[in-house]
DNA sequence: CTTTTTATATACCGAATGGTATATAAAATA
DNA sequence: TATTTTATATACCATTCGGTATATAAAAAG
């Protein structure tokens, strides 16, 4: 049962700082709010995770771990353009359903102020989240002329109108839906096309 | 040239509070750090607004004016959907150009922390800048029978892209020009007419 | 059984935080 | 000219910040 105590111990640390960290900035969560929340003293989260930084590291290793798997798994399935795009669509809808505290927090790093101490790590992890569906678009250039050299544009266009969704599902104007998977999509692809 | 003086130093504070509150989230920003950019000392700050909020009430409304005064006009000129949200674009992307810190202050203000201090005024803020172009939309409404009680989807679809242009020119991934605007119109409304 | 490692708490650190009591000097008002 | 208002600074407040030196207790390793 030691043993057990002291995993919990982490995990209620990780669990606690997710939560506040998809509720407020970086900077305005304190680290005696997590310890309190978590029934712990400052010691015992500074040998854990050996400062803030490590700390906000941690989250993102131990609840980012999912969506990256996922997402870098859609090259696997060789399907088409529409059909690799429902698929990054239905992962971050997913991602509210399965966790939507790591999705909140996710939500807010393409707007971390640049001289924030996590705007590295958070910018990294979402660049390369980012990356797998560039790497979409790009496949698409090679079958698509005239989408050339756009992939990057095409992408932070197509992501930017997921984010826009994802807001608007956090702010109840929507629900998740197959539907909206399929809108959502459409809409961007007749965007590109025309 | 006291009087010019003392309107100086109101006029510093809300310049170098504005710097900072782009560059990082409120509770980032130090009220040392502004009276020190600003050449003054905290009493003074606290004599012109109060507190901390009360500080970034002033920037949003001294900095804010403008882009409300040019969303309300848009409807006086009467022109039809596509007019209307070009000028939108417009406006938005002009706001880059001429005040860049405030444009991606704003740009911040739809992902604002719940439990922040600034919720309410930033929201708030918020809220009325888009009410302008969800009038545009509802006054689509009564001559677009299918598309009947979407105004705030549609409003929110085409504030997200416009707002995801911005991020891609802040990000320097596009040049603002004529061709955006009539593009990002132009692929919003191929999305909701198809 | 002894030693080392792991995981924890008590009690503290200096620095920075937002904010203010008080004094003062200049300007506007009477 | 005397008084009030406006605008400023010095010097301080309690609190919180991220972080740590030290002690300790349990578990693992030798």
């Amino acid at each position: 049962m030691e043993n057990e105590e002291k995993i919990d111990n982490k995990k209620a640390i990780l669990r606690n700082a997710l939560n506040l960290f998809s509720k407020k900035q970086y900077e305005a969560v304190g680290i005696q709010e997590v310890v309190d929340l978590s029934g712990i003293t400052k010691p015992t989260l500074y040998y854990h995770f050996g400062n803030k930084i490590g700390l906000f590291e941690g989250v993102i290793r131990e609840y980012g771990k999912n969506l990256i798997e996922r997402l870098s798994d859609i090259e696997s399935h060789n399907e088409d353009l529409t059909g690799s795009l429902k698929r990054v669509a239905e992962i971050y809808f997913d991602l509210i359903r399965e966790n939507s505290n790591f999705a909140k927090m996710f939500l807010n790093f393409n707007l971390i102020p640049e001289d924030s101490e996590i705007r590295v790590i958070a910018f990294g992890f979402y660049m390369e989240a980012f990356s797998y569906v560039e790497d979409i678009f790009k496949k698409e250039e090679n079958k698509n002329g005239n989408m050339k050299n756009r992939s990057k544009i095409y992408c932070t266009t197509f992501m930017g109108m997921i984010f826009t969704y994802m807001s608007m599902i956090f702010n109840g104007f929507v629900e998740i839906s197959d539907k909206l998977i399929f809108d959502a999509v459409r809409q961007f692809l007749y965007g590109i096309y025309s």
